[in-house]
DNA sequence: AGATGGATTGACCGTTTGGTTAAGATGATG
DNA sequence: CATCATCTTAACCAAACGGTCAATCCATCT
């Protein structure tokens, strides 16, 4: 019984211990020596390993952001039809992000204090996949297989549809009050009705 | 010519000045020098006026809330029809938000940091205009005037079509590429369309 | 003019914050 | 065992922070 539960490296302990704080405190409320403590360490050492704050949230933020961004883009870039892959990426969204709860709150927080940091980093890669998306709601839209909608509409609804919950969760909770089991219920059943609802809305 | 801009009083001058720094950096990242400097006044009297910083920020928050809550709130309360409901809260709410467009980050942002404030003191009292709604919609469900669907997901789905462009509008200009002006056409563009996407997707 | 009382200020204080430094562990290598 | 680079620590530092204070300003009243 030798307890040994897969001992992260100090690196890594830091970097657990850095994203937990900045997801709960944001980046101007998370303090360094909250960090080292939760990751056990000395607050020298924190900055050995990574020199200053601004650098280390600079990796958490680029961290988060390339923990989820791929994981929609690559949905939106297969070649499934165009309702199923609706379907496909709002059951992979929300997946992803009920076990990431915070992760939403904070990349939109970042993004929105720093737009331009996001904008060259991580976007322009990854664009093709969306233009992939949109040809594929023109076509569809062009055949008269959905309703008149542009992709940029559409785009913004799915992406609303399945983000925002999380980001508005005290507000729902307790508009329509909910306990925490009600919400989590709530949330397994967006799981198939989001979809359908978005597909009901533009299907011809 | 006598320039005299509606001259502030002093609190009033402190108030916007402090809404802006909030808004602009957060709870945690606003600094009460910056608020003093903006409002043209000292450190000092700022304190004067609002003893400490929190008592500063819950009146902030407070006042971000109660304009903005209210607003929808009064609208779900009305008689009108259902499919009325949705075009003229949708409308209302996307015509607020795009004169005030930093409120909703930073609502979802303390609101998130504590939940129970937001829960005490502002929806208690407005918990029942939502069981309006969700009698509305249960309703028209039995008599099968609309697709089958909780009030929950429904008050959710429109919650987030309305609300999420505006935390995500970094994230959705970068996606599509769209520029300033893209972006402020398509939200107009939304002030319709959002509705009528969710009639859509619940009409029988 | 003098007194009164709220509004306003510059100078100041204690604490917290991000960051540094110099000195030691530690462990691999010769 | 000596060497050397990598880790780790306690103690420290300057700047920034929220907050206070005694002193002034200034309009009003007597």
């Amino acid at each position: 019984m030798t307890e040994q539960p897969t001992k992260l490296s100090t690196e890594e302990q830091i970097l657990e211990a850095a994203q937990a704080v900045f997801l709960e405190k944001g980046l101007a409320g998370a303090r360094m020596q909250e960090i080292a403590d939760r990751a056990g360490i000395n607050k020298a050492l924190l900055h050995y390993y990574f020199r200053s704050k601004e650098k280390l949230s600079a990796l958490i933020i680029e961290r988060a952001i390339s923990v989820i961004l791929p994981r929609v883009m690559a949905v939106l870039d297969t070649d499934l039809e165009l309702f199923d892959k609706i379907r496909l990426v709002v059951d992979t969204y929300l997946t992803f992000v009920s076990r990431n709860s915070f992760l939403p709150l904070f990349i939109v927080n970042e993004v929105n204090r720093n737009p331009h940091f996001f904008f060259r980093a991580v976007v322009e890669k990854e664009r093709t996949h969306l233009d992939k998306f949109r040809r594929q709601v023109d076509e569809a839209v062009a055949q008269g297989r959905i309703h008149p909608i542009s992709s940029a509409q559409l785009f913004m609804n799915v992406m609303s549809l399945v983000i925002f919950p999380f980001l508005g969760k005290p507000i729902i909770q307790a508009g329509l009050g909910l306990s925490e089991e009600d919400f989590k219920r709530e949330m397994e059943n967006r799981r198939t009705e989001v979809a359908e609802f978005v597909i009901r809305a533009i299907r011809a």
